[in-house]
DNA sequence: CTGAAAGCGCTTACAG
DNA sequence: CTGAAAGCGCTTACAG
C-alpha cells in the first residue's frame, strides 16, 4: 500500500502538496495536480482513513448497533437500509456492529464503536434481556459518560427523553382489543411474547388496560405465553383450546405467533373469523397472503428510524431537534379478513 | 476524552510505561501497575483504536459488506449473526457496511472498508443488478488488486475459485423438479424471479434442465416472471391460470412467491395439492404453518456462511482452507403436504 | 503556490 | 523494570 510520502516523492512534491491536491485545500498550479494525479494512479494510491482520522479528529462516521436474535424477521434490513441511506445523504460512513454482550445490554458495543471513534453512535435496543430495565439505568449513565451523541432506539429513558425514540407497546397493544371490544367481542384471549422480554410486558399491559376500561375481568385462562415464533405462537394456541375456556378473538404478540394460532385454529376446524377472530402485530406482508387474510397493528418503522437518524443528525450539529412532546410512536390497525363484529 | 500522556503524567509515569500496563508486553512493578489503573480509572480513559491500528499497522478486524433489498427476507439477519459469532471466536471486530453503490455491484463499499484497514472483507453479492456477471470481472479483477484478502459470497468467480462461496442454484432449483416429474407430473409450471437477476436466471434453468433431461418439451406458457415477492407470485400465478394452460405443480423462484401464488390458487378454488402440487424455494419456516404446509428448497446458509467466513479467516492466517473440490452448495428438498403423487 | 515542521495518540525497538 | 525517541500516515498552521 503506497504511502503519501511515497505519492509526493513520485511526483516530485511534498507531503503537503499532495495532501492539498487531494483535499482541494489550496490553490494548487495546474502541473503539479497533474504530477500528483498521475503519481496517485500509478501507485494505486488509496490514503489511509486511519491517519486522515487520527490527524484531523474526526472520523466522519455514525456508528449503529444492532441487535441480535432478529433473524426471524425482516425489521433489521428495514433498520440498516434506513439508516444507511440517511448516512449517505448526511456525507457520513456508516458502521454498523452487532451486539456482542447481549447479558450486558450491548453497552460494550456501543463503547467499541466509541473507541473507534465514530461521531455519533445510534443503538437499537431489543429490551431481550431487560426485564426489570436494568439496562435503561445503565444507558443513561453511558449516555452522561460518552464524549459523543447517543440515541436508543425501543426503550425509553426517563432521565434522557430526548435521547431515545421508543414504541409506544401498551397503546398499541390495546387498539386491537378496543376495536374487538367495540366491535361486540368480550372473550378475547392474549398469546403473549416471552414474558422476560420488555416489549412482551408492555404489550400484555396494554390487552389488560383495555378489558379493564371496558369493565372485563381479566380471566388468566385466556392468556397464555408463547416466545415470538410461528412454534410458541402454535402450541399456545393448542393450550388455550385445551383449557376449554371459551373465547370468540385471539389477540397476538406478534404476526409469527398469530400465524401459528391461525394454524392450531384450522388443524382444530376453528373458523376464522366465523368462529373466532384474529389479530397479530407488526403487519407483516405476508398477511395479505394468507386464508383468510389476518389483521394486525402496524407499527411505522420507517417513521421511527428516519427520527431516530435525524435526532442523532441534529445532535451531531448540536442542534437539537425541536422534540415532539416525546420521541413515541404508536401504530395504525389494519384490518383483514381475520375479523367480524358479534 | 482522557489521552494515553495524561493518564501517564497523572500515574507519575511514562507513556511507554502506561502502553505495557495496558498490553501486558513487559513486566511492570506492581505499584506501579496500580497507580497507572488508577490514573485510567480516575480520568475515566479509553485507548484511541484508531491510533493504536495506525502505530500497530493492523486493526484486527474484519469487513462484511451486505446487500441492499433484503428487507423482505431474515436471510440478512442470519448473514450478520453468523460472522459476528465467528469473528467474535477469531478475536476480531467485525465491521459492517451496506453496499452503497449498486449500481457499481457494491465496489465502492469494499474499497472504502479497505481503506480503515480491515484486515479481510467478506462481501454478499446479492447478483441483483449483475445480468451479464458483469461485476464478476469486477470482483476478479478487484481481487488480483487489494492488498487484502477478499472473499466473496454467492457468485462464481471463474478467475478465483478459491475466493468465493456460492450457491448452486442450477441445481437447487431442478431437484423439485426432478421429485415431481418422478411423482409422475410433467404438465410443471413455473413462477421465476425478476430475470434481470442472475439468481433468477440460474434457478429458471434448473427447471429447464429437469424438463429437458426427461424429455419434456419446455412450455413457454407454463413459465412466467414474478418479482420474488408476495405479490409478483400472486399476480404471476393468475396470469398463469387466465392463459388456461393445464398444468399440475407449480414449482417458484423462493418462497414468498410461491406463498402468493398459493393465494391466488386458493382464490380460484384450486386445491393444493389435489389439484395442483406446489413447491417454494428457501424453506422460509412460515411454510410449516401454511394450509396446507409448503414443500421447499431448503439451502444451508449455515453452513454456507461459515465456510465462507473460515476461508476468510484461514486467508487470513495464510493457510488457505483445503478447499473441497468447489466450494460450491446445494440444498435439500423439503416435502410437505403442498406436493403428491399423481 | 509550495515546503518544513509539528502534531494527532498510540507502539516498540533501543538503552540503561 | 522503565524512559526517551522514532515512527505509523496523515493534516495544517506557519513561513516564504
Amino acid at each position: 500500500m503506497a504511502t503519501m510520502l511515497e505519492v509526493s516523492r513520485r511526483a516530485g512534491v511534498s507531503k503537503s502538496t499532495v495532501s492539498r491536491v487531494l483535499n482541494g485545500t489550496a490553490k494548487i498550479s495546474e502541473a503539479t495536480r497533474q504530477a500528483v494525479f498521475k503519481a496517485i494512479e500509478e501507485l494505486n494510491y488509496r490514503p489511509n482513513v486511519l491517519a486522515q482520522a487520527l490527524s484531523k479528529q474526526a472520523t466522519n462516521t455514525i456508528g449503529l448497533v444492532i441487535p441480535r436474535g432478529s433473524s426471524t424477521s425482516n425489521y433489521l434490513g428495514l433498520l440498516i437500509e434506513i439508516c444507511q441511506d440517511l448516512a449517505d445523504k448526511a456525507g457520513k460512513f456508516l458502521m454498523i456492529t452487532q451486539v456482542c454482550d447481549e447479558e450486558n445490554g450491548g453497552i460494550n458495543s456501543i463503547r467499541s464503536l466509541v473507541d473507534r471513534r465514530c461521531d455519533a453512535v445510534l443503538y437499537y435496543n431489543n429490551s431481550f434481556y431487560d426485564q426489570y430495565n436494568v439496562n435503561g439505568d445503565k444507558l443513561s449513565d453511558l449516555i452522561d459518560e460518552l464524549p459523543v451523541p447517543l440515541v436508543v432506539m425501543n426503550c425509553y429513558l426517563p432521565r434522557h427523553p430526548n435521547h431515545c425514540v421508543w414504541y409506544d407497546h401498551v397503546y398499541g397493544a390495546r387498539m386491537p382489543v378496543d376495536y374487538l371490544i367495540q366491535q361486540g367481542h368480550s372473550k378475547i384471549a392474549y398469546i403473549a411474547g416471552p414474558l422476560n422480554q420488555r416489549t412482551a410486558q408492555l404489550r400484555l399491559e396494554g390487552y389488560e388496560n383495555a378489558l379493564k376500561d371496558a369493565g372485563i375481568a381479566i380471566d388468566p385462562l385466556l392468556i397464555v405465553e408463547g416466545d415470538r415464533y410461528y412454534s410458541g405462537g402454535f402450541s399456545a394456541c393448542n393450550q388455550l383450546l385445551q383449557r376449554k375456556a371459551e373465547f370468540t378473538a385471539l389477540c397476538c404478540f406478534n404476526d409469527l405467533t398469530a400465524i401459528g394460532a391461525l394454524h392450531a385454529l384450522q388443524e382444530h376446524h376453528i373458523a376464522v373469523p366465523e368462529q373466532v377472530s384474529l389479530i397479530g402485530f407488526d403487519n407483516d406482508a405476508v398477511l395479505d397472503y394468507l386464508t383468510p387474510t389476518v389483521s394486525s397493528v402496524q407499527l411505522s418503522a420507517h417513521a421511527f428510524v428516519t427520527h431516530a437518524m435525524n435526532l442523532l443528525l441534529a445532535k451531531l450539529n448540536e442542534t437539537d431537534l425541536a422534540i415532539p412532546e416525546a420521541s413515541s410512536f404508536t401504530g395504525d390497525l389494519v384490518l383483514r379478513q381475520s375479523v367480524r363484529a358479534i
